[in-house]
This record gives structure tokens, sequence and C-alpha cells, in this order.
DNA sequence: GTCTATAATCGGATAGAC
DNA sequence: GTCTATCCGATTATAGAC
């Protein structure tokens, strides 16, 4: 049988698009490499072809997860304020498609390998550039810290609670507080 | 043979001590009933005389990870200012014995079921009461709830990041935001 | 490259002796 | 109440056909 050249990097795509969705939602351990290539459209014996462990396809899964959230609220937000907003949004705490890892992961990674972890902050690193460069925001690093402690701690913490009016209030409170130290050494 | 009537009581709490520590240092699946009774100094087949299944001893080990957290970090606080600097400080982030596991477990929950998102969400419960409890605290339900995302969310992202560097000054960056809102509206 | 079938392992839960 | 031995389901990874 003779396979179009694109085919292969096609299906591996296929194959991180539905690690990314499973992983960031359900956690490590609580996805089988059956759910993903189910989730592809594929059976299990074709995975390693493309990666060759369950770990070697979280760590890249994590990455593809991070870029396209960072991608999706970038998209969204023309200010600092918009994306900080769009972050702490209910649609995202509910949503099927984008969920930042560095959110749905923050303490999963905690009890994984060096490497997992090395990805993570990658991708942490990442997000603080990102927040850094928006360009009325402040810049100070402390103030980007705070944004990004805010953003991850409160969507963290709103996905784990059971009562989701308190859930709502943290993000709320969050998004609030972490517009208001750009005023602080901003230009308006 | 005969047992003291005090004999069962303190084999539990051997395991639960040994699951409380276990579970919010490596998370629940990376735990095996094994690996805790073997902490505990017993064997796999004493478990099932004490908890019915693996899940029934991960709320209850939360709980009194939570609660042996709290009272530690009470004991050793007198201000809301010298609770937040013992929770943010690089002493509970490297701590052996004291980890509390609304930052150790925050995104685990949220992968699990119901019934440990309820049991998580009544620990988050008192914590925040804790916090709002202190005398000279500020004490305004929004500036609660930010200590509380800057405490449990500064604390999770510090535990997952490989720089180390990085993670200290997260802790310092959100120990100084936290203690800052409770000077408004308080009396001095 | 993807499939089905299977090997190998690990971990939760149970049974029965003491 | 705790032990050892065992069952059993789930899941990662491999083998070999197409």
């Amino acid at each position: 049988m003779v396979w179009k050249a694109s085919h292969k990097e096609e299906s591996r795509q296929k194959i991180l698009t539905a690690a990314a969705d499973l992983f960031t939602r359900k956690g490590f351990n609580r996805v089988g490499i059956d759910d993903v290539m189910a989730a592809a459209g594929m059976t299990r014996g074709a995975f390693y072809a493309h990666f060759s462990s369950k770990f070697e396809l979280y760590e890249e899964a994590i990455l593809k997860a991070g870029r396209a959230a960072m991608q999706h609220f970038e998209e969204n937000s023309a200010s600092s304020e918009d994306l900080i907003k769009n972050y702490l949004s209910e649609e995202h705490l509910l949503s099927d498609d984008i969920r930042c890892p560095l959110a749905c992961l923050v303490s999963d990674v905690a009890h994984d390998d060096v490497r997992v972890k090395q990805t993570y902050t990658k991708i942490f690193k990442g997000f603080l550039k990102n927040l850094q460069e928006k360009p009325e925001s402040g810049n100070e690093e402390s103030a980007v810290l705070l944004k990004a402690v805010l953003m991850i701690g409160g969507m963290a913490l709103a996905r784990s609670l059971t009562d989701k009016q308190l859930a709502k209030k943290i993000l709320k409170t969050c998004s609030e507080a972490a517009m208001v130290p750009e005023r602080e050494g901003s230009n308006y």
C-alpha cells in the first residue's frame, strides 16, 4: 500500500490533538492509549509508529495544548485586560476544546518526573513572556508573576470546587485583581 | 490473640498518616496500597479491615492532611501575615512532613470524581474561614479569596517548576502581595 | 502505516490461615 | 487484626499479518 508523504504527519497531529484534549481534561493516568487513539480515529497498534511511549506523548501533548491555548487567548485579546478576562472566563472553565495545561495540570505535573516538569516550566515561561509583551501592560517582573499566579491558580482552583458559585466568584475576583497592578506604572 | 481496644484505631491512624504523606507527595495514582501499608508498617492484607477502598482512603487522607497543615500553620502564626509567610515559605515547599493538600492536589482533584472534589471544597472553605478569622485581617470576601489564590496557586506553581530560582521568586512575590490587601480596611 | 492478537506487568481487591 | 497467597481487571508495549 502507498501512503501520501503527508499522511503520517496528519495522523501524528490527530493523535496529538486528541491527547491534548484528553490529558488536560482527565489527567495523565485517567487516559489510556486506547482512549487517545480511539479519539484520533485509529487503534492502539498504530500508536507506536508515532511515539515511543505514553510519556513522550504526554510531553508533546502538553506543549501542543499550551500553544493552542496561548494562540486562542492571544487571538481574541487585543489588550492585556482582554487576555486576563478571557483566560479567567467561564467559557474557559467550561470549554470543550480549549483548556490551558498550566491550570489543568499544575499539581499533576508536580508528581511527574523531571522531564515533564521541564516542559511545564518552558510553557510557563512562554506564558510569562506573553503577559509581559502586551504593550500597555505593567511589565515589572513581580506584576507579571502575580498576574500569572492569579490566572493559573484561580482557574485551577475553580476547576476543583464543586461549589460553582464560589468558583465563579474566584474567577471574577482574580480577574479584577489581575487588572489592577498593570495600572501602576502604566501610561494612562 | 487479644487486641487492645485502642489498637485498631492506632493502626488506622498510622495508615492515614502514611497516606496523607504519600498522596500529597506523589498524587493518588503514583501511590499503591502496598506503599501506604509498608509506610505504616503493615502489609496489604490488613488494609481492608480499615478502609473499604483506596478511594475512601484518599478522601480521609486528604482531610487529615488538610487538618494537619492547617494546624501546623496556625500554631506557628500569631498574625495573618505570619500565616501567609509560613505558608509560602521555602520550608513548606521542601517540607518532608507538612504539605497542604490544597496546593499539592489542586489539579489532581479536578480529574477525580465528585466526592473527592466535595472533600477538597470542604477543606478549601475551612481554609477561607481561617484566613477570615484572623483578628487583624481584612475580611472582605474578595480580599480573602485573593489571598487564598495567591497562597495555594503560588505554592502549587512553585512545586511544578524546575527553575527553582523562579519558584522562589513566585513564593516571595505572592507572599508580599497577599499581605497588602489586608492593610486596606484594617485598623492600623 | 495501521490493524488484530497477545505478551507482560502492575495494582486493587478477596480468601483463608493464624 | 494482620498475615500470605491468589484472583482478576486494566493497560502498556510488542509481534506479525495486510
